[in-house]
DNA sequence: TTCATTCTATACCGAACGGTATAACCTGTC
DNA sequence: GACAGGTTATACCGTTCGGTATAGAATGAA
């Protein structure tokens, strides 16, 4: 009774959709690592795809909020970048855990049960990066349409340096820098306007 | 009686596993897609990650070769790396479905079955990529050892475009072409000498 | 003809899977 | 003292999983 169950289990379900994946973590193990019987997990989650949703909900949605708000285009898209990919670092820096979970599934087979369930998510982080781009095209003259391309390059630039920094750093606490945060978006705006 | 069953059954595994991925394809689905009884898929793979190695053997073998002399460092890091990435294009746009798994199971969980079967060829296609920066720096002076954090962010960099395209494009034949990909590698380079 | 290879059909194995039913127990609130 | 929420233990469900046992049939080479 100390702690939170429902927490609990979400935790341990974290540890374990990462470590193995989605598919092969059993319900069982989730249920005996978090010091609680199936009967309980399935009180608080109805299934166990049920359960993959809640945790992308409850560990996503601050996430997705915080990446919102840096989004917000302000007349200046290589600010308005570096705030987005700063907004990615903190969260990375906060959840690393989550945020490799997250760049699996966003790697994963697309018939997947599990790629289903973060697609929403998936779609809601292109939209906001690929407002970034709509907007500044009003300022910087059309980009040919060609703001998914961008946006999608964007993020998957971001995702690469997290992984980078995760296979070289270890697993705690995934950190980019001012500096590199600048290099990284420098680096990205070259391509676009060479 | 036509055609070879054991290379259909490499072909309906690679579809599957790249549809639904390793886990969530089954052993009796692979076997009835194949139009085969399932012990004459055990009759030629012993298990199902068995089946997996062979796929990844098969359909791996040729790639890290190709690639592996692309890699072969000729005095100009720019134009070895060119070759590298233009030997993974190649490869993508032959062999779409397999460059894609490749990136899956790249991304996948690291305690999972199917990331050890991979397991070997990122190693080898990772340390071919970082001999071409061991190699360069004997020439352009020392990277102090930042050789692999370079082959990490090179070899990321061009599955980023591999998806990119697929994701804009769709699945048939990925290519990028060679302005593209001089355009890469020179961003690339420009971020690291910057 | 013999022989190995390739493959079939069928049926089965034990284990693990996701999920549920039942019935009782604890704990705090009203 | 009644009641609701949370939780337990235990046992079970049907299904699917990876994998195998058995016994035989087609094929082509020696």
């Amino acid at each position: 009774m100390p702690v939170d169950n429902r927490e609990r289990i979400l935790e341990t379900a974290l540890d374990l959709f990462y470590a193995r994946g989605y598919d092969a973590a059993g319900v069982q193990e989730i249920a005996e690592k978090s010091g609680v019987t199936k009967p309980t997990l399935y009180y608080y989650f109805k299934s166990k795809y049920g359960l993959l949703e809640q945790l992308l909900k409850s560990r996503g949605e601050p996430f997705l909020e915080q990446l919102h708000a840096a989004c917000a285009y302000r007349g200046d898209l290589r600010g308005t970048l570096c705030a987005a990919a700063g907004a990615v670092s903190d969260f990375a820096k906060r959840e690393p855990r989550f945020a490799l979970l997250l760049v699996a599934l966003f790697y994963s087979a697309r018939d997947n049960e599990a790629y289903q369930a973060v697609r929403p998510l998936v779609l809601r982080l292109q939209g906001d990066v690929e407002e970034i781009f709509n907007e500044a095209s009003a300022d910087l003259g059309n980009m040919n349409g060609r703001q998914r391309q961008f946006s999608l390059g964007f993020i998957g630039l971001v995702i690469l340096y997290l992984v980078m920094k995760h296979e070289t750093e270890g697993e705690k606490g995934i950190e980019i820098s001012g500096e590199e945060i600048e290099a990284l978006v420098h680096q990205f705006m070259h391509g676009i306007y060479s």
